[in-house]
DNA sequence: CGGGCGGCCTGGAGGC
DNA sequence: TGCCTCCAGGCCGCCC
């Protein structure tokens, strides 16, 4: 569920919170995520100053002193959070940073899809989870014609183009979903058959839904929090994602539910081509 | 080679 | 009320 938006207001609520404060101690209760944390390589942070929080596709980057990163990604389920440094352990809590003025930054992923390691920053675009990434969408690298010119050659449903991180980073079902009710393009449509006004309504969807989920501190359906706990509202705003058989708030057609490569997915018969 | 799909994992929801 | 099944989706790897 965490997807570009719900990382970006992560990373905003937590930035003036963690700029310029010390880890003063690295904790892993337990190691089991996507990958295996690695104990030795994560305890070096301890005593290390954190410079700058950012974000790459739908990983958070903690800068710390000495050039090197830990990068953090929530997978279906994580949260990633600030508490008083007495609190009690939660449950499926896997990694704890203390922090000085009695703070603990925690990371908790009950489904454990999520990932935490460190890297040196420079190295960070050529690390294997970061080689093949796409377009980021909001860093200005997004328009028709990238678009058309990604989709030149290719086969296959829109959605799933929307989807795939190796062509555009952040976008997940949710708003690949959404973007698509907005630009009034059924899911299914093959990439082959779409013209270049219609990629550059696309671009322009893809842009505006993401920015106004930011504004609405993301989508809350059941796992996601910002830093200090807060949900988001974005749900409210979503026009067809798991409104299967309501109104479109669109144009009043009804809306459909589709499984797409194991994935459902959700459109407007009336307005959606 | 590229598109598609299964598997990883747990909690919550819904059916009986 | 309790148990069982299904479903959620990011990402990797396998298969065709």
């Amino acid at each position: 569920m965490p997807e570009l938006p719900e990382i970006e207001v992560l990373r905003r609520s937590l930035e003036p919170r963690l700029r310029g404060r010390r880890i003063v101690d690295v904790a892993v209760h337990s190691p089991a995520l996507r990958e295996p944390l690695d104990r030795r390589r994560l305890s070096k942070l301890a005593g290390r100053r954190i410079e700058r929080l950012g974000r790459r596709s739908k990983y958070l980057l903690v800068e710390v002193e000495g050039e090197e990163t830990l990068v953090v990604h929530l997978g279906m389920s994580g949260r990633l959070t600030l508490a008083p440094a007495a609190a009690a352990p939660e449950a499926h809590e896997h990694l704890t940073l203390a922090l000085d003025a009695d703070e603990k930054l925690r990371l908790r992923d009950p489904r454990r899809f999520g990932l935490a390691f460190v890297a040196r920053t420079k190295r960070l675009e050529r690390d294997p989870h970061f080689r093949h990434l796409g377009l980021e969408p909001l860093a200005g690298e997004l328009d028709g014609e990238r678009f058309t010119a990604l989709a030149a050659g290719r086969r296959g449903p829109v959605k799933s183009f929307l989807m795939d991180g190796r062509l555009v980073v952040g976008v997940g079902n949710i708003y690949a979903t959404e973007a698509l009710h907005r630009a009034g393009i059924h899911p299914a449509r093959s990439v082959a058959r779409i013209g270049r006004e219609r990629w550059q309504r696309l671009a322009g969807a893809v842009i505006e839904v993401l920015e106004q989920a930011i504004r609405e501190g993301g989508t809350t359906l059941n796992d996601f929090a910002d830093g200090e706990g807060r949900e988001g509202e974005f749900q409210i705003s979503l026009g067809v994602y798991g409104r299967d058989g309501e109104e479109c708030p669109r144009c009043g057609g009804i809306v459909r539910r589709i499984v797409q490569a194991g994935r459902s997915s959700f459109y407007c018969a009336g307005c959606q081509r």
